[in-house]
DNA sequence: TTTATAACCTGAACGC
DNA sequence: TGCGTTCAGGTTATAA
């Protein structure tokens, strides 16, 4: 469910709160996510917070005995709020802050995931699920000679390749739909058999709408909402997402839909060749 | 090596 | 109202 403007939006909203902030209290409520939730979590209780990043759609919450690893899977949220609000059913993993303030962590199909990576482990840049990643889209890494070198002999759909993250990270279904049809490219279109002109054009827009999407707080379709429970605005902005058989806003034509590797995908058949 | 598919899980929306 | 079916924003592990 999050996506990178989502998972953005949630760092910012949380960051505050827990900066600087001392951890008092570690609660597991549910072991059962992605991954089973290790004991070892608890380590980050006693220690002051002293960063609060992301890495693709991980957020990173680091302090001087090691980092917690958070990933909000597809319907995983985090909300700050006090210790004496009543706790929700799939609220699975919290954590008390000075101040008698709580970072609640909640999940309903536990495809997120709580992990640990002790300081004495490594950087946390190394760890098995950051170390294969591929550039964040937002960094000039991430430009048309390198999504172009990427593309080269690659038979699998263009829409497949640029939510790969070992391709570029953070870019889900519904950005990936967007920045197409921004692009004029059709989703089913190899990704080998692209004109480099198209892939920078390709490039430029997915930092474009990640960026706009970051600023309007996330899309909210279903059950995402920002760490203060309000919903983000984005998806009034959305061209395609979502809007089978709505008329395209660009040409009139009436937006398909089609799954690529069973996903929805949207476009309009006039506008992305 | 690359690509496609199955799996993880709950809940909302829809049709009958 | 109630029941069954379908679908959902992600990612990994396994198969082809």
């Amino acid at each position: 469910m999050p996506e990178l403007p989502e998972v953005e939006t949630t760092r910012r909203g949380i960051e505050p709160y827990l900066l600087g902030h001392k951890v008092h209290h570690v609660q597991i409520r549910e072991k059962r996510m992605r991954w089973p939730v290790d004991d070892a979590v608890q380590k980050i209780s006693g220690h002051m917070i002293q960063g609060v990043q992301r890495r693709a759609k991980y957020i990173l919450i680091t302090c001087n005995a090691g980092t917690l690893l958070l990933h909000l899977g597809m319907s995983g949220s985090l909300r700050i709020c006090p210790h004496e609000l009543a706790l929700k059913k799939h609220d699975h993993f919290i954590i008390s802050i000075d101040g008698g303030m709580e970072m609640r962590l909640h999940d309903p199909r536990r495809f997120g995931a709580v992990l640990w990576h002790d300081v004495s482990e490594g950087s946390i840049t190394e760890h098995p699920l950051l170390r294969h990643l591929g550039p964040e889209p937002l960094v000039d890494g991430f430009n048309p000679d390198y999504l172009a070198a990427s593309c080269k002999g690659r038979k699998t759909s263009i829409k497949q390749h640029m939510m790969n993250n070992k391709v570029v990270v953070g870019v889900g279904n519904i950005y990936a739909s967007e920045a197409l049809f921004r692009s004029g490219i059709r989703p089913t279109r190899k990704a080998g058999n692209i004109a480099k002109t198209r892939l920078a054009r390709l490039t430029t827009e997915i930092k474009q709408v990640l960026t706009e999407s970051i600023k309007q707080g996330g899309t909210t379709l279903r059950d995402f909402l920002r760490e203060d429970g309000k919903p983000g605005y984005f998806k009034q902005k959305l061209n395609v997402y979502d809007r089978e058989g709505e008329p395209c806003r660009q040409c009139l034509a009436s937006i398909k839909k089609t799954t690529i590797s069973n996903r929805s995908t949207y476009f309009c058949p006039k506008c992305q060749t």
